[in-house]
DNA sequence: CTTTCATGCAAGTATCTACTTGCATCCCTC
DNA sequence: GAGGGATGCAAGTAGATACTTGCATGAAAG
């Protein structure tokens, strides 16, 4: 009703698509979500596809990227910082995420743009970790890589399987740290006893071109 | 042609699933990669629904499941032994999983069955290393919860994630022991120096009823 | 007041999809 | 060779879907 155009249909595409996927998102169920008439989404974005793509692109791709600082000060908070607000990314998009992931196949195009998020965080992941190892915060023969892969992968397998499997899991609030302390440990950072007990630096979020 | 019966179409249902998903898997498409006529499906199986349901129960849900020994001996052999059989099932259906994935809001029913199958791979996989923390084998507070969840859920995302971002994880021969040593360590289970030069022990799978 | 522009609405088209029906064919068994 | 059961094939039905067209309406700008 406030916004009676593109960005209130993009929204509500992008609600479509979570729950529908390409498919399953009919040009009638993302109007009558957007409260317009059909012939409406055709005349501003001329396609389904365009629509859904603008709107995949708009709304879930393009986000704040949290970061991490260039030399390690706290890592235990500053790490639980950064996967925190990852993780929270992760579950907010979970539906759009896993959406998005059964399309690889046939939209490749789509595939290249999903890609560029998690590759960043887990540059950016490794990068920290190394400068970690370099400066003697963790195990000398301590992989970086490995590191950075399975702690984001712990994070983003957490975040999609909450739905099903929601027993087995750690609490959503207690999740990023507890894969952020088992992490650190993996690497050999030694555990900082009252580090749970500290308030976390805040992640400063930046925006992506 | 050698089995041109329901096996024959049941493997080809679950192969255009794979690709195509749910909605995407057209009774046509089915048709073709089994090289029946379109009519066939529907005297054998009766809907779409019936004969997509059957293949995904029978050709992905219904596996093999590896299994941990009650009491750990080599711990590093066997849960290296584990996580590769529980990694091949899930790279070998990833497609497969990600579209099953893709349809928990639409199909709860078959996101039930779906769950069974981590849900056991991760309540034997505790089980192990609550024994391993018992007995000795690591450290006293370490939470055999947490450790599990982070363990399966990086091997889960591994599997899932490397068809789009492969340059960033660990070989696909590698993997399963990298995040076993990792999650060993994470425990405080001293690593073994010459654990990975062992033939690692085979993990003989249980049929499931 | 009039022009303009975005939108709603009703209707229609072409294609696809799940599913059915009727009939011909083939192979196996008796 | 006759009968039966499974399959192929051609055709059709009913509904959904993406997208179009023509016209009415309503609000804002000149």
């Amino acid at each position: 009703m406030a916004l009676p155009t593109r960005d209130h249909i993009l929204d509500a595409a992008a609600h479509v698509f979570a729950r529908h996927g390409f498919r399953g998102s009919t040009t009638r169920l993302i109007a009558d979500e957007a409260k317009v008439n059909e012939v409406t989404l055709f005349r501003l974005f001329g396609s389904k596809d365009a629509l859904l793509g603008e709107a995949i692109r708009t709304r879930v791709y393009e986000r704040d990227v949290p970061v991490l600082p260039d030399e390690p000060g706290d890592p235990h908070a500053e790490l639980t910082a950064w996967a925190t607000a990852e993780y929270n990314h992760l579950l907010t998009h979970r539906s759009s995420i896993r959406q998005g992931m059964s399309e690889l196949g046939e939209r490749p195009e789509l595939c290249k743009c999903m890609a560029q998020g998690p590759r960043g965080g887990y540059t950016r992941l490794r990068q920290y970790l190394k400068r970690l190892v370099e400066t003697g915060h963790a195990r000398k023969d301590a992989n970086p890589m490995h590191a950075a892969a399975m702690l984001l992968g712990a994070l983003f397998a957490d975040a999609m399987g909450r739905d099903m499997l929601p027993e087995v899991l750690p609490s959503a609030k207690q999740a990023p740290a507890v894969y952020v302390d088992l992490a650190l440990r993996a690497i050999g950072h030694e555990a900082r006893k009252t580090a749970a007990r500290r308030r976390p630096a805040t992640a400063r979020p930046r925006r992506t071109a």
